[in-house]
DNA sequence: CATGAATGAGCGTTCATTCAT
DNA sequence: CATGAATGAACGCTCATTCAT
């Protein structure tokens, strides 16, 4: 399905409000004020508010997978390398897509539309098949230790990076952090967890320290 | 403010439903239904769902944290050992309250009640400074590196732990174990991640392999 | 089911409303402001719009089918005469309860809830048999003829009682008796119904002119 | 007005659907959909829903009046010959536009539209005027009595027909002629009722048993 | 003459909460 | 301290209709 610059309007102005209301206590009505349309669009164009939802999952989902892919067939790459740069990408899309990530999270735990579960299955199916590869790869090569549990490592990323998020706030404030500018902040944040899951991956993945 | 047997029950019932239908979608008569109370108990117990839920949160977090502070002043275990505790038991908790668990990191993204933001915060500033000190420690007593990001540390186990628990399901079926008896999966799944995080621990702590 | 007096208040304004403008027309709207309830006492009393048109059907159908056993069971009374009094009684009721014939005669032809299909078929069925053994009684007393076609015969009572109901404006208006109080009118009308009903029938089931 | 065939069409499709579903409960998108024409078609040709209901009367008590007036005028029949047609010509009608007399009845009922109110009063007073004249002419023969109550005939006529049609299901299971063939069944039933109201004219217009 | 896109109004229903008892 | 009855507000959604093309 395509949507034109309307459906995506609706979409994102959903995205938002989702991500800082949740899906059930966002109105339709919320969403077609802000996003400036008759609340009838809503049903007209996507059927009902929880089809709006997934039409949200299947546009976010459909553009973050691409690229994925092409970093696996990349001959030039050491595997090593390949890991930070799936590190940087994945850290990269979620502050690029935070609400998005938040509603996900969330939709993961109440686990309730069919659709929805499907497809973050699948997601999920084919990124640790992806990962999978790329360590197997790496262990042939030499590279990378025996034995790596795929799923806890991948847990460990997606995790780690959600929960920086959603702690951004408490990080600034503990580390006294309250006077740097809220871009300056992200910039450090990012470089830093970007350091701190590589580390991780290092150590489960390498015998270097 | 102390609840009786009623309150328990009530509570418990929500934390249940809050988890399984979320917050939102949870009606305040399924929650009256379950727990077998007249529908007006929850009003006139709490005040409102929203105290409900505030009420539940008291009530968690309020058993959750004892025992933390007693670790720390424990001076027969060496920091490392501490550390692995402190994993341990987290995990022991998430498994045990995955309900709540999953309830309050919903409820950490939406970010909408003050009281219960304030009550997360307060929570973390806490565990926060509790396991500084422990790494302070340990850097004192020279086994623990300089430099320790504690905030990301912390998220790296939070994040991990929930997003295993998330992911149990899949997990089970990448890895075709979905003959195996859900206790021998849970306890199995339960060492793993213990080792796991222990190991991510030991490589950002340590200078050990 | 036992109805309370403002259940009762409730069904009676619905029954009013949906004769003069059909159910689909009708919106709870409107019945709650004429009933001068609240509108969710409709769902909270009956359940949906529907139900309450189910429950309608339940209360004037209840109170409706009295009486006909009785006159059946009755040892001193001919059959002519039971006959007499069926027709009357029936005419009797169909001027009583205008507006619910009128309901059953559309929701008859659009056939739609089932609920009320069936109870619908019921009452036809037990009308049937009662009205068959009357007739049966009257031919083996050699009073009435054999070959008689009872559902045929109910029809033209029915067909015509409200038939006479729906046509009463139009009845006035092509005998020049625009001029006649209502009342007057009414019972005029009534009697001369009821005198030609007994002549059909009594041509139908007897011998006689 | 003239109707082309995209008309007749959506009419014809529209007649079919209040006569299943009644008038309200029908959609513009279900007669849109079903006759395979835009939405917007309906507006656009009839003005309204509500005008596309008037065109439908206007269609087909166009075609319906038609032959009656003939039939008097007709110098070779007698007057109970005549009558004998007049109630075929009706019963035949009525199977022929099932849909159309159960939508006509509901009208009736619920008088809304004056267009359509009016439309019918005309009719009605049409037929009982031609009617009226036929008993006359019978009476003036001598064939047929005094003091006839044309209004009460044309009820017991029109309301038996229609109430059959009604009943038709009930009728067929009332019975035991379930296994018959729906068409023989049909003519079997057509033949009884045309027979049941000759009987009952005879009965009212006549001296004969 | 025809239509896809769009809309305001209003639909039946459900919600958390209140209140008299 | 406890509860059945009741309610105002708001929910998601569908309706017949309109209008630019």
């Amino acid at each position: 399905m395509a949507y034109n610059d309307k459906h995506i309007q609706i979409i994102e102005t959903a995205e938002q409000l989702f991500a800082k209301k949740g899906y059930e206590a966002t109105t339709v009505r919320d969403i077609a004020g802000q996003a400036d349309v008759n609340i009838a669009m809503i049903s007209y164009y996507f059927g009902s508010k929880e089809k709006l939802l997934e039409a949200l999952f299947n546009h976010r989902l459909g553009s973050i997978k691409m690229g994925v892919e092409s970093l696996l067939k990349n001959d030039f790459l050491s595997p090593g390398k390949k890991v930070d740069i799936l590190i940087d990408e994945h850290i990269e899309r979620v502050i690029h897509h935070k609400g998005f990530y938040k509603i996900m999270l969330c939709e993961q735990v109440i686990n309730k539309n069919p659709v929805i579960i499907n497809l973050l299955i699948e997601i999920k199916k084919r990124n640790a098949e992806l990962i999978n590869k790329l360590i197997n790869d790496g262990q042939k090569k030499g590279v990378f230790k025996k034995n790596v549990d795929v799923v806890l490592l991948m847990s460990t990323m997606l995790g780690t990076v959600i929960q920086v998020l959603i702690n951004q706030p408490f990080y600034r404030d503990f580390n006294n952090l309250k006077k740097m500018p809220a871009k300056k902040f992200e910039e450090t944040m990012q470089k830093k967890l970007s350091a701190h899951v590589k580390k991780i991956f290092k150590a489960i993945l390498t015998n270097e320290g």
